[in-house]
DNA sequence: ATCCATACATGCATATGCGCATGTCCCTCA
DNA sequence: TGAGGGACATGCGCATATGCATGTATGGAT
């Protein structure tokens, strides 16, 4: 019902939940014979929800919220060390950084089922879309009831390929290459470099970094990045400079849980070991 | 699962959700091992909840009461007249005073289903247990969002067989016999007949009526009662004095659907039309 | 000590719900 | 105007869940 109020479609809403598009058809139908009255419209193209669908959608969220908040609570106080844990954390940490832990964390507790997402967005703590998250982020209470812990601050500097480097001269134009949601020149690099530009805007920071490799021009990375990247040297333009901290967040009713708690005591460590890695 | 809870045992459970203790059982069973924690620990005499259960029955009674609102809104918003309606009188006002505007509401709408529960407990109006509810009440507003429409004033007064009457004599003892909920004789009734006693309590009003009718003593009942029962006559030992009002009442939700509108509309005409009878 | 009532466990036949495959409608695009 | 795809409808075989009947354990009354 919900479901399908927000997918539109059938198969949407089928695939939301796990079920044939078929079911939900049919289960649609079941409702409304039983309470005798009209959910959906059949359009071409969809199902409408009537007035009544959409009232009980409402309600249905606020049981769904309800549902979560139930899980996360029966979660927060399990003590197994056995089933899924769903961990989120920014792509280009896992390899690095994740990565050992998922394996030191494998062979010490083996009977759990370790589910990594790799994505920068911040998945939904709360519906239970991860368990755990690594966040780049300076605002770590982003919302109510999520805890987190600051692992590691972090600090950013200006990287090009060695070539560009070596022929980099602040008094000519300097080409930068920006991510999409700071597109412009970074406020110190215009100091040092007047006639900096942007000539690249770019949506994927490993597509930023590959261009900077192929001496496209200057980027502004994190230093564990542009450290990390063969081929790219630092270049003075940009002294180091604070950036957004590196945190581990989970929403409060699941941070007790022994999964989580066993799965931060290593991670904190294990990043706060190569501290000097993030900042200079 | 909430069921379960509350009724501590299979069957009661089975019994409310309407399906059969086993699949009660069965279905527990399923959760328990989908969620791989135990529910319930079995005892010789019933299931006893672990605390996870408690958990989770807590947020399904939260859940339940958004079903119920849901419930309700639907229909309150309900503008047919088919389908069941539920309504509850006092187990003494249906015969005489509910039953003919029945029988004309039946008429009038054939497509709804009438379904009467005798009771003089409070239903839950909140829950479903009843659409509409005919009461007897000082305090109309037993609960917050239920809405209630006065019908008309109510007074009681003293009546016994006639023989007993005949040969009553306020200066000798008067025998009383009273409801569980008031075992007092009334105080007006101590002043007139000073050596008055209370030598029957029961429970139950058709009892008392009866008991009145076979000349055991003195009732304090409703006019209306006292009346209409063969064999009794009014005695001057309690002057006519007000009682709880008689009131209709529904959930706010519920009170704007078409089913309960128009009983209403049916039953306090008819009900004030014979005010006559409920007082002097 | 025996019987009985209560409450849970289990086996079996059946009903219900599910997914897959196919059919139909309508809209879009060439 | 005709081909193609998206979305819903429908029929069929199968898995799951349900109900009934029966069996077992426990506690209390006689």
């Amino acid at each position: 019902m919900l479901a399908l109020v927000r997918g539109k479609t059938l198969a949407a809403a089928g695939q939301s939940l796990g079920v044939s598009y078929t079911t939900v058809a049919r289960r649609i139908q079941t409702i409304e014979e039983t309470m005798g009255l009209q959910l959906f419209e059949r359009l071409a193209d969809g199902y409408r929800p009537t007035a009544a669908a959409m009232a009980m959608a409402e309600h249905a969220a606020r049981m769904e919220t309800e549902q979560h908040a139930l899980m996360r609570r029966l979660q927060g106080e399990d003590q197994r060390l056995t089933g899924p844990l769903v961990i989120t954390a920014p792509q280009l940490l896992i390899g690095p950084y994740i990565a050992p832990v998922l394996r030191h964390y494998a062979e010490t507790h083996p009977d759990v089922d370790l589910i990594l997402r790799a994505t920068n967005d911040l998945l939904d703590l709360s519906r239970r879309e991860a368990d755990l998250a690594l966040r780049i982020s300076g605002s770590p209470g982003d919302s109510p009831r999520i805890k987190g812990r600051k692992v590691c601050a972090q600090e950013t500097a200006s990287f090009a390929s060695l070539a560009y480097a070596e022929r980099l001269d602040p008094q000519l134009t300097v080409d930068w290459i920006v991510y999409e949601g700071h597109p412009h020149v970074p406020r110190k690099a215009l100091e040092r470099a007047p006639s900096s530009r942007v000539r690249y805007v770019f949506d994927d920071m490993v597509a930023i970094i590959g261009a900077a490799q192929a001496g496209l021009g200057v980027a502004r990375l994190p230093l564990f990045l542009g450290r990390s990247s063969p081929g790219l040297v630092q270049v003075p333009l940009l002294p180091p400079q604070p950036y957004a901290d590196i945190w581990v967040l989970a929403h409060e009713d699941v941070w007790p849980s022994a999964k989580v708690k066993a799965f931060r005591d290593m991670l904190v460590p294990a990043l706060r070991a190569r501290r000097g890695e993030f900042v200079a």
